[in-house]
DNA sequence: CTGCTGTATTGATTCAAATCATGGCCCGGG
DNA sequence: CCCGGGCCATGATTTGAATCAATACAGCAG
């Protein structure tokens, strides 16, 4: 990402999309371009919020330690989305901490400009209150993965959402090691290891940082039976 | 709740706390009373969404079904508590499903005002996301429990959360019944009959639908320590 | 090349929670 | 009164994933 192109990458982001051009360029002129190596920190929790992240390359991390010691990933952001939109707003502390996962290039628009445009043009809140919402749904989602479906499954289902290509089988780029895939999915490394070896019979062959569907309708259609049977099932 | 001063419960939510006088008045005035009762349902998932659920007494759950067939909770909401801002504003169809845990009275407030007062006044919007920010906020939390604690401590964690009194000691009246509290804890309920058991030695005591807890404190240091010794400290 | 560090797999074992099965208790209807 | 159904607790068993432990291997510094 070249430092004096990033502002076309920036208009077609998911978040920007729905801005009508006229605010672009003030938010885009006083948005800080900033480049972070992997495993750095972006911001950590219970800090005064700064401002809306957007991803412009990479991927950021967003977690939370648990009282036990334990990190918990939150949510893994990359090209094109933001977060921190609520927060930045509303004003207060960040409520989780973030930190490079891979190297990664993000702006981040400072909350004031935002709330100048608001005033403006009130439309400007509801593209915020959709950015945000869909968080809000991911994490549902999330939820509904972690309560009702196994480790397996849950790994099935993180390949089919990164599959590019609607082609009956396909090749995927993992995005981040497999400690952070495992972390991201609620499991150990180890299990994740073993998932993998489980997802074999299902046509998934795994080498290095690629993931090799044979059968996409097969994995979607094992993603989604009863855990129960997410077991004797295998052949 | 009698329904002719209901205004008053609604004006003291946590969504109106932070809404200027002027926009309380016509907000009520076109908002739909509504009573159902335990079991009924509110809307399903991917209806349209019609405005603000503002509970004013009992309980409402929101929760999915999963593919495989199984209802996940996703989070329970009760007086003074809304849900439904970010889907009623930005329109669209709900991500989730929502039914009467108890009989209760909600009020329902039409987006096509509250999008009328954001035009009025930029500010609604702000109370608008932070009550989605803190939607947001409490399902982030929920996944740090499923992830980062055992079941039996995210019951204790749950019993917490549930007192009202400071206490050293204190009676904790549950909400809803077991079958509920399990899905809403993530677990069966044989699993959650077995973690009220098991925190028996931490001063936990079940009668009914009363819990007691006599020693706050050392279930809060409980529900902290890390999943693998919290089963051999029992004592 | 050698030794090192971080990452990944694989095996043996333990353990939390689901599952399957049973019985108690309360409540409402015939 | 008894019967049936909903709710809850408890026991026996299975199973998914964590844990503990050993090993493999790539990348890199010296």
């Amino acid at each position: 990402m070249p430092h004096n192109n990033y502002k076309s990458t920036a208009r077609a982001s998911l978040f920007m999309q729905s801005l009508p051009d006229k605010h672009v360029e003030p938010l885009l002129s006083h948005a800080l371009f900033r480049q972070y190596t992997c495993g750095e920190t972006l911001f950590i929790q219970d800090e005064e919020a700064s401002g809306i992240h957007l991803v412009l390359e990479g991927w950021a991390k967003l977690y939370r330690i648990a009282p036990n010691g334990s990190e918990v990933v939150v949510s893994l952001f990359t090209r094109g989305e933001s977060f921190g939109e609520a927060i930045a707003l509303r004003g207060g502390h960040y409520p989780v901490s973030a930190e490079a996962a891979t190297d990664c290039t993000l702006l981040i628009l400072p909350a004031s400009v935002l709330v100048r445009m608001i005033h403006d043009d009130p439309n400007v809140a509801v593209s915020l209150l959709a950015s945000t919402f869909g968080h809000l749904h991911s994490l549902v989602v999330e939820l509904e993965h972690l309560k009702a479906q196994t480790g397996t499954q849950r790994v099935a289902e993180f390949l089919l959402g990164l599959r590019q290509c609607d082609d009956d089988g396909c090749r995927i780029v993992l995005p981040y090691n497999k400690v952070l895939i495992a972390g991201r999915l609620g499991m150990k490394p180890e299990s994740l290891s073993r998932a993998f070896s489980r997802l074999k019979p299902y046509g998934v062959r795994i080498e290095h940082n690629c993931a090799f569907i044979a059968d996409v309708a097969r994995l979607q259609e094992y993603a989604k039976i009863d855990p129960a049977q997410a077991w004797s099932n295998s052949g």
